[in-house]
DNA sequence: ATGAAAGCGCTAACAG
DNA sequence: CTGTTAGCGCTTTCAT
C-alpha cells in the first residue's frame, strides 16, 4: 500500500544518469546541460518527487525549523502570537513547530527535549506558570541554539526578549480612570511572584502617586481569573462601597467583575468604571464593551521571531542581547465612557 | 560558538568502544553487559546527549509526526481541536506539526507540500474556505500517507472524517426555540455552497416541518459574520417585526445580533429569543448569556487523531473509511430563558 | 558536462 | 558480548 516515496536515485536510474547529476540538475547547477536539466525536472514533476527534508536537514545539520513553547494555544493572546510568528517565519523560509506546555513544568521539559532532538534552529518560549527551574532551557544555549523569550520571560537566562510594557500599560489604565473622575480605584491583581503581577501593580501605584491619590492597600485584591472574581468580587464590592473604578489585571477578570456588577444592579460606568488588560475580542462583546489595554500579541510574535532568525543567521555576531518592549495602547470603550463621548458619535 | 551536538560516535570514541555498542547500550539491548550500559548511559547523560531525530527518522523512514492543516489557529474552535489532537498525539508518542492556511488556497498547497517534504506519517485537515481544487491533498494518498478530514471535509476524497452533526444541532436549536413558544423564527445562514451552511439550514427546516410551522423564506438571511450582522440585521428586524426567535449559524453572528437587538431597545429573550452555534467561551459573557449548540472541538480533535494514528499503525488494514459524527448538545442559557428557569435556581 | 565516493547520525543484519 | 558494514536520501568535493 505505502507507495515508496520517489528519490533522486529513482530518477537517476530511470534516466540512466548518476545521482549527483540529478541532484545538480534539480538545483540548476550551471555545470549541467540544459537538456539534462529539462529531462530531470520533467520526470521529477511527473513522479511527484518531493525532496526529503529529513535527509537534507541531516546533511546540512540545519532544519530551517523554529520551535515554539507556549502555555496554551487556546488563549487568544497566544494564538495571536503564533500567527505573528508563522507569518514572518513563513516569509523567511522557516517552518514552525509548536508545543504546548499546558502550564505544566514537566510537559515543558519534555517539549524542550523534543525540540532538541528535532534539531530546531532556534526556539521561542513563553514559560509555564509552574516553572521555577530553568535548566531545561539552558540545554539550548549549551548546544548553541538561540532562544528568545516572550511575554513570560526567564529573568535568569540571558537571551533576547520581547515583552509588553506592563507597568506602562497599567499606568495608562489607572490614569484613564483618574482622568474620568474616579476617586476610589481598586486593583484586581495577579500574584506578585509573577512579573506581570508586579509590573501591572507598579503601574497602578505610579499613576495614583502621580495624581496624588492616596494608595489604599485595602483596594488591592488578589484576583486574576474569572472563577476568582465570582468568588471574591461581590464581597469585595460590598465591603468597599465607595469604589468607583476598577483596574483588573486582565480582561477575563474584568469581564467577570462586570457581570457581577451588573447583577448587583450597579451601573457601568456611572457607578463603577472598569478597565481590563489584553484586548482580546471578548472586550468587544460585553455590555458595555470593555475599555482595555491593547496587548499586541501578533506584534510580539513577529518581533520575537525576527530577533530569533537574526540570531540564527548571524551566529558569529555576538551582539549583546536585546529586550524589545512593545508599547501598550489604551482602547477606550463604553465601560469607562462616563461622558457618553462614544455613543454621541453614533 | 555553535557547540557540536554530541553523537553516539563521540561517546564511542571517548569510551573506546564501537558505535553500535553505544547504540545498543542506550536502548537496553539484552546483549550488552550491565557494566557497559552503565558507562555509556552515564556519559551520555553527562554530555547531554540527545538522539538526533533526523537521523533516526531517515533511517526508519518514519517520523512519528502528524501534520495538521487548519484555517486559522486564532479561532477558538480550531485551537480546541488542536488541544485535543496534541493531547492524544503526545500520549501515543507523536509530534504535531501545525500549519495555518489562513483560509488561502495557495497557502494550503504550500502547507501540504511542506508536510510532504517533512515526511509526516499522517495528516489532519480542515480545508480553507477558498479551496475548490483538491489535488494537493491527493498527493498524500498517492504516497500512502493517511489523511483524516475534520469539520471542513473534502467530499471528493475518500478518507476517514470527523464532523459535527450540523443538521442535528440546528434541529435542536430550532426545536428549542419552538418549544419556548417562538412563532416566527428567523435563520441567519451561512452560504449554501458550504456544507455547514447546508446542514444547519436543513436542520432548521426539519424542525419547522416537524412542528408544523410554515417555512417562510423571507425569514432566512444570508449572514454569518459579525460584520455581516452589523450591516444587515437592523434592517432585517425592522422589515420583519414579528420575528420572536433567531437561530444564527454561529456564535459570532448571534452575539452581534444580540448587541443590535439590545441597541434597538428590544428585550432578550422576552421580545426575541436567540440561539447560536459553537459554544465558545464568548457565549458566557454576553448579556444575556447565549444559548448555543456545543460544538466539541476538543473531542473532534481527539477522535480525528485517533482515527489517523490507527491508520498509520495499521497500514495494511484496508478497513473501509469511517465518518465519525460528533453529536451536538444544546446548552441553554438566558438568551432563551423566557420562563426564568435559570435565574430561579440561583 | 558528468560520475564516484564520502559522510551527515543512526540502526540492524551479519560476523565473530 | 562486541565490532564491522551497509544503507536511509541527499550534497559535495574530487576525479575524469
Amino acid at each position: 500500500m505505502k507507495a515508496h516515496q520517489v528519490t533522486i536515485k529513482d530518477i537517476a536510474k530511470i534516466l540512466g544518469i548518476s545521482i549527483s547529476t540529478v541532484s545538480r540538475a534539480l538545483k540548476n547547477h550551471p555545470d549541467i546541460s540544459e537538456e539534462t536539466k529539462v529531462q530531470v525536472k520533467d520526470l521529477a514533476h511527473k513522479l511527484n518527487y518531493e525532496p526529503n527534508a529529513l535527509a537534507l536537514n541531516l546533511r546540512r545539520s540545519k532544519t530551517n525549523t523554529i520551535g515554539v513553547i507556549i502555555p496554551e494555544i487556546i488563549h487568544h493572546f497566544f494564538s495571536s502570537v503564533i500567527s505573528g510568528i508563522e507569518d514572518v517565519a513563513y516569509d523567511m523560509g522557516y517552518n514552525v513547530m509548536i508545543c504546548q506546555s499546558n502550564e505544566s513544568y514537566e510537559r515543558e521539559v519534555i517539549n524542550a527535549q523534543a525540540l532538541l532532538c528535532n534539531r530546531v534552529d532556534g526556539v521561542l518560549i513563553s514559560i509555564a506558570k509552574t516553572t521555577l527551574d530553568f535548566d531545561h532551557f539552558r540545554h539550548f544555549t549549551n548546544q548553541g541554539i538561540p532562544m528568545v523569550f516572550f511575554d513570560r520571560i526567564c529573568p535568569d537566562i540571558m537571551t533576547d526578549r520581547v515583552i509588553t510594557n506592563d507597568e506602562g500599560g497599567a499606568f495608562l489604565a489607572t490614569e484613564h480612570l483618574i482622568k474620568i473622575g474616579c476617586k476610589h480605584i481598586a486593583h484586581f491583581a495577579a500574584p506578585q511572584h509573577l512579573l506581570i503581577g508586579q509590573g501591572r501593580f507598579a503601574g497602578y501605584q505610579r499613576a495614583l502617586k502621580q495624581y496624588q491619590i492616596q494608595f489604599d492597600p485595602r483596594l488591592v485584591l488578589n484576583c486574576n481569573t474569572r472563577d476568582g472574581a465570582f468568588e471574591k468580587a461581590a464581597q469585595f464590592l460590598n465591603d468597599n462601597p465607595d469604589v468607583d473604578g476598577i483596574f483588573a489585571v486582565n480582561d477575563n477578570t474584568a469581564i467577570a467583575v462586570m457581570q457581577i456588577i451588573n447583577k448587583l444592579g450597579k451601573k457601568i460606568p456611572e457607578d463603577i468604571a472598569i478597565v481590563g488588560f489584553g484586548d482580546g475580542p471578548d472586550a468587544l462583546i460585553t455590555s458595555p464593551p470593555l475599555t482595555t489595554i491593547e496587548q499586541k500579541g501578533y506584534d510580539i510574535g513577529t518581533e520575537a521571531v525576527k530577533l530569533l532568525i537574526h540570531r540564527i543567521e548571524n551566529e558569529s555576531s555576538s551582539d549583546s542581547f536585546q529586550t524589545k518592549v512593545i508599547p501598550p495602547n489604551l482602547i477606550m470603550r463604553e465601560s469607562t465612557d462616563k461622558e457618553n463621548v462614544l455613543s454621541a458619535n453614533v
